[in-house]
DNA sequence: GGCTAATCGAGACGGTACGTCGCGTCTTGCC
DNA sequence: GGCAAGACGCGACGTACCGTCTCGATTAGCC
């Protein structure tokens, strides 16, 4: 984690840390993000003020604007869908479509796009947020995978991994390289069979 | 484009820009991002520095640092590789096979994330560049895969926008979810062939 | 005043400014006239560079140069001659030696300039200036002649006014006019006896 | 003489310079003067763009701003007042008559002030202004004073230096050290008169 | 209730980059 | 070779944010 004393046992002393303080910093950069204000007006100056804060307030909590980013950005994830599905083919196409329905909100893929930005100067914080957030979303699909592959719907012979990617590869490349508003209704479904059945021809 | 001028007859008054001042602003740009010293080191004022020019001259002919970025990028841009294979299959494991190499170099990701993470705010710069590049490349892929589905060894029935997607997405989910070295030898090959099979098992 | 909050209770939130940064501020600037750089030199940047201190510091306490020269002009101002004469002659004598002198240290006529130079642009800064400092001198000039007058030794009929410039402008022509090394000693004498007598015979 | 060439007989090849280049250069900087903008406007820069004249164009003719202005004050230079005065007192009214009519005159002010700034830094050059414009005037001030005193009506014992002084110096306080308005007419007999009845109460 | 101590909003601190403007020099093509 | 135009390297302009610091004022746990 990158909030430090987490979980720790802190020594209690002098005025505690204001919750309050910590809602107005996450709330404003949330609501600067949405405002649309671009990623320029995220700065540790403009999230303090937006907040009503004093820029200590902020460096007390994160040792810079990537870390606050970071956990900003957890504040924004749901937990990954829940599938239950009977059918395999079923359950992919409901991760795919929570991703769909993810990128196509606006503070989201402004989000995103910000971290990417900052993950090679920072592979510390990149590693962090993909060995938190992303795993959980990937052991979900990887789970439905295996499954898949026990009940003979999915080859076994291939990694699970690059299977994964096979499917979400996808979804990423239009929500990166298009439009955003490029994630039609049923692109979910039409990614999962496209691979399911291969690009070329059966039979 | 976002050069002012290209391809119009200007009136050509007064003193002509200097293409050695061009080189120089772009080469410094360039040796900066490989000498890794991050994209915040892209600063207007630190390129001019490096170049051995004047701010002005740089302002002159580009509006802001978005735009100078661009054209680094389609500096670094290489000609999309020439296929001219007999087999499909081939010939999409060279062009996979080329990217893989691209995002291998060091500076090519950088700019890659680095240009992600503003063309959300500047989407006209976002769309003059796919426009370009990425449309050409593109477009050396879609006439492959149109031609396996003249061939028939690739399904027809499928939107060949789709299908592309298949094959490049996977490979821009490794390099920038993963570490930059986890786009290894052969991942092309495996793409292509898991792509192609589908992940269910045949028959 | 040109310095804001001046007399004004403030409400002395957050730090406050340090006296240290005014010190080091007009030092450098004193420090930059001496050595004789020029007026060019006493640039905003150049004298915060000297101070050791950012531009911030000293735009936050002066709006611009010529305010920031004005107090630097303040800085310098010694108390003006304390005149105990018995003698009016004396007195006079020794209030424009006071003059000469001031009027040959270097970075006195330095600032003179300077700051003559821009009270045309600035007319509401020379008025400040004016209304400060020169005024205190000539109440001490003006003191002494309606002493003068009081007692007999200086005609009565003349406005005070235009009877004080008859002995300074001759001082002010010279330091302005000619080279600065051409006020020379017994200058002060010559002049309060060729005013006092008059350029026509006596007698 | 700041021009370069005058008086000396130039080589004459090539294209001649252009006398209309000459005139709309100091047009323009006369015009800027008159316009107010201040002495900021005085730049180079901005003299060519008002003259429609290149910046070389300028350069061609004098080294550099100052030398300029100092052209530019030559050219507002009228002819010294002519006088031929029966009576010396009469003569010396109409010459600081003269020079308070002068110094009404907004521009001249402005060029004045303008020049004093710069001549610490370029003493050469005020010596040059000194030693034609100035020293014309004088001398047909001094001229006045050495036949005052051949007819008896002006001391012979004081330097004429010293003696001109005490008559300019007064009306350059006023028009330096006040406001520029107040220069009343009437103030160049006022003063004629103080120098010559002298500060002291004739018996 | 008083003491201690870390927090709070506020804002000044030394820096660095921004994008603009003027400097004095230079390099075009036209005259 | 002079001319208008305008690009060149340079450096100052005044602004914004960086991350650190110093204020007086709160606000808790501890004696």
């Amino acid at each position: 984690m990158t909030r430090e004393g987490d979980g720790a046992v802190r020594a209690a002393r002098g005025r505690p840390r204001s919750a309050a303080a910590d809602r107005a910093i996450i709330g404003a950069a949330l609501r600067l993000l949405e405002r649309g204000a671009g990623v320029g007006a995220l700065s540790m100056e403009g999230i303090a003020r937006e907040a009503g804060v004093g820029k200590a307030t902020v460096y007390r909590r994160w040792p810079g604007r990537d870390e606050l980013l970071l956990d900003v950005m957890r504040a924004l994830d749901e937990p990954p869908v829940e599938v239950r599905g009977r059918c395999v083919r079923e359950d992919l196409v409901e991760i795919l479509e929570g991703l769909r329905r993810k990128g196509l909100a606006k503070r989201d893929s402004a989000l995103l796009r910000t971290m990417m930005s900052h993950f090679h100067s920072h592979p510390r914080l990149w590693r962090e947020y993909r060995d938190t957030v992303i795993r959980a979303r990937r052991e979900t699909l990887h789970a439905v995978l295996r499954r898949g592959a026990a009940e003979g719907v999915i080859r076994a012979d291939l990694d699970v991994e690059l299977l994964g990617e096979l499917f979400t590869g996808p979804l990423l490349s239009r929500a990166l390289l298009h439009e955003w508003r490029e994630l039609p209704e049923g692109l979910a479904e039409q990614i999962v069979d496209g691979v399911l059945d291969g690009a070329r021809p059966r039979g």
